[in-house]
DNA sequence: GTCATTGCAAATCGTTTGCAGGGAC
DNA sequence: GTCCCTGCAAACGATTTGCAATGAC
């Protein structure tokens, strides 16, 4: 009996699925959002891009991570109206704690909070497409 | 006895307080933040502003709007990454519901979310400074 | 009178786009 | 072979900035 080498969904083969050509650059730019457990922006996707393949263009990498985001394989931030962050979509809804001093970001999930958004939204009238929250805070000092 | 006219804070004292000098634009923007519910963007506030005062540039305004901010008198947001538009700071606390097909934007706030988020960062070992809740809804279809 | 503030134009930042060549299928 | 994708450079929208003139105090 063989373990699967990883639970991950194949975005390549999804991709293809949908009329995608999965060129090299594509090949570099999905390997990066898989391996990395963080937030980077285009222009940190295209470093590491450019590291594995030099001739990688940052409009490749905008237009990749349009197209990505149009097929559903990850998410866009703007947290603190700074560019634009991914993140692959396949690790279920979350929510981002935000450290304002070293700008790192902690993932979280309340079932209790999502749950009250839906009720609020159903007394104003509406239904919930999707949700933006995000806290801005800084470690306790125990003291 | 009389009631006061306005409960509103008098930003021109306030910032004449802290060193601001008060000059016409700033007196014009303040004034149009202070007469509308909404969360106009710069462009927005700045043809508001040209029908009061044809001489207002757009780049006084972005720079009052950044010193406002500063000062804490207005907010900030950027609803699914458009341009910032802003609100007075005085009405309190208070999240968001972007009404996806007008752009309406209406105001709730809920204790008991407000609560739990505080919960949800003492758990991970932070204080919040600030929060962003911005739910992107649909009217309900009933039917 | 002093110094913050302004309008203007040019610069900047993140991002998008037109184009001609190149590569996936 | 077809047509999508690419890199490049130029265009873009939102916002900021350098500068000399102006206005608040």
């Amino acid at each position: 009996m063989t373990i699967p080498d990883s639970p991950l969904p194949d975005y390549e083969t999804l991709l293809r699925a949908s009329g995608v050509r999965i060129t090299r650059p594509r090949r570099t730019i999905l390997k990066i959002l898989g391996e990395h457990g963080d937030h980077p922006d285009a222009l940190e996707i295209f470093r590491r891009a450019s590291a594995i393949d030099p001739s990688i263009s940052l409009s490749t990498v905008y237009r990749t991570m349009r197209l990505l985001e149009e097929k559903g394989a990850i998410h866009r931030h703007a947290f603190g109206g700074g560019p634009s962050r991914f993140e692959q979509a396949d690790s279920g809804h979350h929510d981002h704690l935000i450290d304002m001093d070293t700008g790192a970001v902690v993932e979280f999930r309340s079932e209790a909070i999502e749950a009250l958004q839906d009720e609020i939204a159903r007394e104003l009238g509406y239904e919930i497409v999707f949700h933006r929250l995000e806290l801005y805070a800084r470690q306790r000092r125990e003291g």
